[in-house]
DNA sequence: CAAATATTTAACATAATGGTTAATTAACCA
DNA sequence: TGGTTAATTAACCATTATGTTAAATATTTG
């Protein structure tokens, strides 16, 4: 919870926060977890359900849930023996957002695929 | 320019390339890489430019260069001496387009800050 | 209480990361 | 040719990442 919270201080009072950043986009560089965020958007799961498609054991998974938590981008809820992860939209988002005002700045130019097509075109 | 060109087959025809993403995310996960590219959203830039506002060696510098290229962030042209590296913001746009796909299939719900706020005054 | 289930932690192996300094390569210039 | 400059490569080191299997924890249930 208080990871939690100061994520949102962090979030909401300094626009980029380069821990945040480094976090999430780390959390965002394995299929694992890009895979376990996209099966959470459908709602919250336990950490048996998350693991039943990856071949990997229980405690890489848990592992993974771990980095995912630490980086603000999960959080849980207990019940029973349970663990109900749920995926947190906004941190995610702050990394789309980060790539998102990035693009304003993106020199006016054709797109590499134009320019790879116009110049073989022209070379020939 | 193999690499480049098997980036835009990659990139064309399966829409979110697994590997391309890993790369592309573990790039974006070091402040000094994206503080790189920022910079090259401005322009073309030689190392020792683009290692001017860094503390660390020329090497490291050129070590993270070398982690965008391989990703496909950036790409270079040599004149005499220098190195002018550019950004190709398609490949950075990958990313961003992942997670703007993502953010389609969020639950429909109140972020968090407002769920946090929510809860604190309901709670009192 | 004992057994079963869900999950995490411990201990370990291996590879990748990100930095350093020193040496090397390559191009230019006087 | 020899010196200077730009950049990369080599060799090294400490730390982190990602997986494994085995053990521990915690909760429910018979």
């Amino acid at each position: 919870m208080t990871v939690k919270c100061t994520r949102f201080i962090i979030k909401h009072m300094v626009k980029y926060n380069d821990e945040l950043l480094n976090d999430v986009f780390h959390v965002l560089s394995d299929p694992t977890r890009r895979e376990i965020i996209r099966r959470l958007a459908d709602g919250e799961k336990t950490v048996m359900s998350l693991a039943e498609p990856f071949e990997m054991s229980l405690p890489a998974i848990s592992k993974h849930l771990k980095v995912l938590e630490t980086a603000g981008v999960v959080s849980k809820r207990k019940e029973g023996t349970f663990r109900y992860y749920n995926v947190n939209p906004d941190i995610v988002d702050s990394a789309k957002e980060w790539l998102m005002d990035l693009s304003k700045f993106w020199p006016e130019q054709l797109n590499n695929l134009e320019q790879f097509l116009n110049q073989n075109s022209k070379d020939r």
